[in-house]
DNA sequence: TTGAAAGCGCTAACAT
DNA sequence: ATGTTAGCGCTTTCAA
């Protein structure tokens, strides 16, 4: 591998010009940046983003660390999604992307600052972490800068990037009551996600603007897991059998509520009306379709490549952003003639 | 930051020392070792991976390129599960792992040494690329370790993973001989990517085991793409009404063949017995669901990096791996009633 | 316009 | 068992 100091001999220069003439200083003759880049080109040399790195105390590299890097996540894609959009803003502003993964066993081995330090990552973007983590509380007390994804806290190292979740699910439980749907149930997601909680929010201030009184057993929690939707789904409507519409925080979990209903012979959507949230790929296959709050999981990893790099490179601006959804009618949301 | 020169001021040590102490050399006091790594604990020191490569000349960075690391992967999940499986084996094997996507643009800026050795990449795993991409050949004059995910070439610094492809696609056809469909056509990807030339010759490996003749017409290219299969199977089907049945080289392309045929009012799988390849989440979904040939994308990453790190290592051992299939059988294939 | 020298944080011979 | 020294490949003062 060809060094700075071999194109330098064979140019009959110092590497203090090389480096200057290949850096695009502009304090070198132009006939000798040209000798120069001619012989960096025949040796085929490239600069070692190590040693350099090492010098300006700058590596030019962000991580993504992913709690749980799980095949299962190929059902959602939300951290594939997530990484595309991370890794094109990345590639648009020359940073590098490392790729960090943990899960609770590499968690005790080490600290979030001794992962992040060891790479040498200027800054990193979070995702899939619960809100009772304990790497939260790290980087909180941390100084690596940090952008969360759906977890709303800021801080000076700190900002996040989230979508209108409460928002989102306001426009589905209300284009359902515009149905003629009177009993509303919802499957929700988990107590340890931000989400979960805005979803609830937004579900209970659709039905009081109707003014429906909030019926605390119309709401259970499916874990953001397809078998556990589906049993909770059953469980909820042998219970309550007036219930004639269905809000699932996350389309998967919809896919389980799908299943459950048609386990107990029920017709969708006439007997049951569904609307997820997510637009997952499975929502426009699904038998019937899925109606859906569509949130952009790739402008998500965009936006909070965005905010990292401004945090990183000083900018005053913004710490945090939130995306909005759009609502997408299909086939399992209809009128309801109950 | 602190750096090793602190710990060792504050242990009134050498650095040396403190080096040593910290990587589990014999040859120091354990007293020294154990009041080092209190201080080093204290001072929340973690060593620079950085500065420890410049020296070392050893990275232990395995790096995945990507050539088009896109959204739309979203659908097949392929380059996902990948990388969870690389990123898995890497993980437990101590390396770490850099992403590097590139697409056309980039190639023109950079070439793959380039891209490689300016990261230190010490081995490199290839996914998505084309046959007749440029990049292919660099591999192969370079002396960068490389491991080739659907493209079996081998040299001596270069191997390869990939699917038995050829028996799987036999597999699938001697499914629908067996059941009795006579004109059985296959939707093919394109003729640059080596599996689907694999999958064509099992194909008419099938044929010509029940002394069926081998028809081109009956074969169409789909680009791997749902709506381009959707185009060829419309017309496919229009030309040739005596098909019964069809083979896709993708799951997503029979989901595009499944659109097409419902579009032209045939009902599943009654008047047409699709079955597909790679087993994607959507075939468990579709209506009808879709009888396919599985194939393991996590271990196809996973065994490359194994068989990469062993090559980095310098283990004698097989530097290529040919992966079996599994025959998963659904609705969307049946008896043919012609 | 160019070069010499120092140093980034670490490891590894080679002393002692 | 510990320290001294050199050096990985690069950038950056400071001089010339």
């Amino acid at each position: 591998m060809a060094t700075i100091r071999d194109v330098a001999k064979k140019a009959g220069v110092s590497v203090t010009t090389v480096s200057r003439a290949l850096n695009g200083y502009s304090d070198v003759n132009e006939k000798t940046r040209e000798k120069i880049k001619m012989i960096a080109q025949e040796l085929n040399y490239s600069p070692s983003l190590l040693a350099r790195s090492l010098v300006m105390k700058k590596t030019k590299t962000i991580g993504l660390l992913v709690s749980g890097l799980r095949i299962e996540g190929s059902k959602d894609n939300f951290t594939f999604e997530v990484l595309c959009g991370v890794n094109d803003c990345a590639g648009e502003l020359g940073y590098e992307l490392v790729l960090i993964s943990t899960d609770s066993k590499k968690q005790q081995e080490k600290t979030y600052n001794q992962l992040c330090k060891e790479r040498k990552v200027e800054g990193v973007i979070l995702q899939g972490i619960k809100t009772d983590d304990p790497y939260l509380d790290e980087v909180l007390k941390s100084d690596i800068p940090c952008i969360l994804i759906d977890i709303p806290i800021e801080s000076d190292s700190v900002g996040y990037v989230t979508t209108n979740n409460k928002d989102g699910a306001q426009t589905a439980v209300e284009h359902l009551l515009n149905l003629g749907h009177k009993h509303i149930a919802m499957i929700n997601g988990h107590s340890q996600a931000f989400v979960s909680r805005e979803r609830l929010a937004g579900y209970q201030a659709a039905l009081m603007k109707k003014n429906i009184p909030f019926n605390e057993s119309y709401v259970v929690n499916g874990a953001f897991l397809e078998d556990t939707a589906e049993r909770e789904t059953a469980k909820l409507l042998k219970a309550h059998p007036e219930i004639s519409a269905l809000f699932c925080a996350s389309d998967l979990m919809a896919m389980g509520a799908i299943r459950a209903a048609k386990k107990m012979g029920k017709t969708l959507p006439k007997e049951l009306s569904i609307v997820g949230f997510d637009n997952i790929i499975l929502s426009a296959y699904s038998t019937p379709s899925l109606s859906t709050i569509a949130q952009d999981r790739y402008k998500l990893g965009f936006e909070a490549t965005k905010l990292l790099t401004n945090l990183l490179e000083g900018k005053e601006v913004e710490k945090n952003k939130v995306l909005q959804t759009t609502f997408i009618k299909r086939e399992s949301s209809i009128e309801n003639h109950g």
